[in-house]
DNA sequence: GACGTTCATTGACATAGGTCAACTACAACT
DNA sequence: AGTTGTAGTTGACCTATGTCAATGAACGTC
């Protein structure tokens, strides 16, 4: 039995962001070489959209959803309250993110920049792949990094002055989205100084002071609203606090 | 092919613990339907141990591992430094914990109460159930809680007041060890003032203050060290702060 | 390229929670 | 039951960060 190429197979009705969702998507999961039937499936269950900045990216709203970031970035949000919201993660091209429909508090996943997702609900995803091993597996790949990351984060917000955690962010968005030059890294932050602070629990203010202190510590630059270039990055990450084993 | 009961075929080298680790675990993910060889890879790879209170469960140094709590109660925690820990969950007879090895900080899964438990080397384990996609999906499954738990209790870290951080941790015990009785509910708390300050980012005294004036409110009476009476589960959720969605 | 809006910075002040230091009560052991 | 160590409580004080308010810099718009 030979295997069509589901994405040229000439149905009109596949738009251009759908064609691209799904194929960043097969890329980042390998799902070319799935059983027919389970490709089909998968095509139906998802749905690719493009969001503008500030747009939630919230398809099925009764359902969980399992959300494919295939371009821009996005911010995942809980809110404690209506003014009291936490950011839990910063989520770039070739994420996959999961978003609780009802959970303990309200959830979403707000675009930072203009972005292609691709949603599965994720009850019935689950169910068509329920075969497929090797998705499966890097499901739960996925699921605990970033359940790992989900910890790293709460020592983070448990135990970190306000320096340290604006320092770890900076060296982790210098580690995602960092351009590397010289000793030096670049960074243009496509999330504002209010998302930063809702991410480490704390205010705008002292995030604006902290990027103060490290600017007058000649640790970085800033130029613009976005832009970051960090130029030591030992010292950034020293400001970091320890994060070695038994440190 | 019948399948023998690999749990009494006779081999005296399975002590008591092994077997009562290994009967709870099959219960949990029902690994008994599996194919003969899986099921003794898992045996194979699986080391169940008893430790006692304040006893590290780590079994393999240098590699992440998934332990299985048959008996008991433990804290998993991370260090950002020697003198600053952050609980990140408790975990009770039938959690399953996966503990790394080598991550941003150090991590221990420690006894709250004397354990059993029945470690596994993670990247093992998950070959040796490669192909059981019922065990695979109940892994993501419980993953997935995890993180929702943990998100939740980043919520808790970042935007809570330390009033409302107590009054959700009571609540949570409440509802996982607590013992209803009329409209009040009974917890024997495994873990010490302590380990819940590590676990909401506080300080002893902090949390000692925050007991001292739910119990001046008449919403629960302390008996002993651990012994925590809810008289008002109702006004302690309300305590808890905003939970429900957008609330 | 000036205008206005939004976002970021800076300063003055307030406070929740941390720190340090007694004191008290529980629980384990003789 | 008395003794001793550990854990918990309470008080006085301190500081990091929050709050409120004003100013200033980017960026989008006409």
């Amino acid at each position: 039995m030979n295997r069509p190429d589901i994405l040229s197979s000439g149905e009109p009705e596949i738009d251009a962001i759908t064609a691209q969702c799904f194929v960043r998507f097969e890329e980042a999961f390998g799902t070319r070489g799935f059983a027919w039937d389970v490709q089909a499936q998968i095509m139906s269950l998802g749905k690719a959209v493009e969001i503008g900045k500030g747009e939630s990216a919230t398809i099925f709203s009764d359902e969980d959803s399992l959300v494919f970031l295939a371009e821009g970035a996005c911010k995942l949000v809980a809110w404690a309250a209506l003014d009291r919201a936490q950011v839990l993660s910063f989520h770039f091209a070739g994420d996959l993110v999961s978003v609780p429909a009802r959970a303990e508090h309200e959830y979403g996943l707000i675009a930072l920049t203009p972005s292609q997702i691709l949603s599965f609900p994720t009850r019935r995803f689950l169910q068509a792949v329920n075969e497929e091993s090797k998705l499966l597996v890097e499901l739960h790949r996925r699921t605990d990094a970033a359940l790992a990351e989900c910890r790293n984060d709460s020592v983070g917000l448990g135990r970190k002055t306000a320096q340290e955690r604006v320092a770890r962010l900076l060296m982790q968005m210098a580690g995602r989205i960092g351009v590397a030059s010289d000793n030096e890294v670049l960074i243009e932050l496509p999330m504002s100084r209010g998302d930063i602070a809702d991410s480490l629990g704390l205010t705008i203010e002292t995030v604006s002071r902290q990027f103060g202190e490290l600017r007058d510590a000649g640790l970085i630059e800033t130029g613009g609203r976005s832009g970051v270039r960090v130029l030591d990055p030992e010292a950034l990450l020293q400001r970091a606090g320890p994060t070695g084993p038994h440190a």
